[in-house]
DNA sequence: AGTTTGAGTGTACGTGTGTACTCTCAAAAG
DNA sequence: CTTTTGAGAGTACACACGTACACTCAAACT
């Protein structure tokens, strides 16, 4: 039952992450104190400083960590079990998958989602621009993605990139609706069909658009 | 030069809406305190409570009045200088109009579009569920608006209703990215195209687009 | 075995916080 | 002219805040 030195610490780093967590979901990270942070793990105040050099410092991890989760999304949504006969069932079959993806993936990673969601905006300049940076790097691959779908030949990279960013802030709108509804099983189907529709209307809407305008 | 005792009152009443304002810019409302607040505005703490009940009493006032702006910006996005002689046009038209609007709005109200935007996920509860419920009233609007266009006969009120939920989501997006970025030009105008595009995309798609699937 | 290391403790400080209380003093009401 | 009213000032309190400092004591290293 003897616990080596670097996993205890690496205990109580955890239980500091995911208490932040906790009390995330109540209040930006902003109006978070270093002393409620300690007293929800349980320890001293100052033995915050052996892990995190301050609230804002912890906040960037908790960034990086949060996208980890929704990366492993995206990689659910782009996998299938088997490939659709026509481009319509195509995007019918992508739309359908990526909702699938979301929903079954937001509730398990509910803290991260919602962290995200709310310190995108509400954060301190530096974790901001953290969650801005890995949005957008999220957009270039969803953009290249797109690039492979039946009918994208005719679109430029900008094009692809300005229906990216529509669909990214439309899943993370979404994301956010469901984190905050919990469990309630109303919301979550309501959540369902609209992400659903809207991105069929978008995909399918995309067959008809042109860059060359 | 003398003040009757209503409009002196109104004065400060004022001066803490605007220094609150100022204060969000770089912090949630959640992160805010009262005495930082009165300080800001050269009052003592406790003159205060001669106007709000709270922080977040003053929250939901602020919530209120950024709507207001919000919804010059949209009445502005309504109005046609000259019809638009075919469908294509007029989706295009339609466009430009509220991606104008957007850029010329947004910088006049750039503290109320930021503040929308940050509280809507960061603010106390009961601010958040007062800025979803205006969403959800220009939601309505913008789908009752979007019904009368030509080639939209065909939408159920349910896929109105959630085409415009996309719109609404895209167009917060990037007012606040244009709120974030001040007077910078070249981010104004990537977001202008970006926008527009967005809105072309979306527009001209549904031509495409049967509610009957 | 003896020594070093470092996560976590305990105490102490100056400062910021919300709020209760009394006081002022000019505009409004009589 | 006198009285009432109410925005704002001033003082006071108990409490939470970040952080500095010296301490403990078991695991890890030599």
């Amino acid at each position: 039952m003897t616990e080596t030195r670097v996993e205890r610490k690496e205990r109580t780093r955890r239980a500091i992450l995911d208490a932040t967590l906790g009390l995330c979901e109540t209040q930006p990270l902003a109006a978070l104190s270093l002393r409620q942070v300690a007293k929800e793990v349980g320890i001293v105040p100052t033995a915050f400083y052996r892990h995190f050099e301050s609230i804002e410092d912890l906040g960037l991890v908790l960034v990086d960590e949060s996208f980890s989760s929704l990366r492993d999304l995206l990689r659910a949504a782009r996998t299938f079990d088997t490939p659709p006969p026509n481009d319509r069932a195509l995007f019918h079959a992508v739309a359908d998958n990526s909702v699938k993806a979301l929903v079954t993936h937001v509730p398990r990673a509910q803290r991260h989602f919602r962290f995200i969601a709310r310190e995108r905006l509400a954060g301190p300049a530096p974790v901001r621009e953290a969650v801005r940076h890995q949005l957008e790097l999220i957009e270039r691959e969803l953009a290249t993605d797109i690039a492979r779908v039946p009918g994208a030949g005719r679109w430029t990279t900008e094009d692809l990139r300005i229906l990216a960013n529509l669909l990214v802030s439309a899943m993370l709108t979404h994301a956010e609706e469901l984190a905050l509804a919990g469990n309630r099983d109303d919301v979550v189907r309501r959540v369902e069909t609209t992400a659903r529709r809207q991105l069929r209307m978008v995909l399918i809407g995309a067959l008809g658009w042109d860059s060359s305008r």
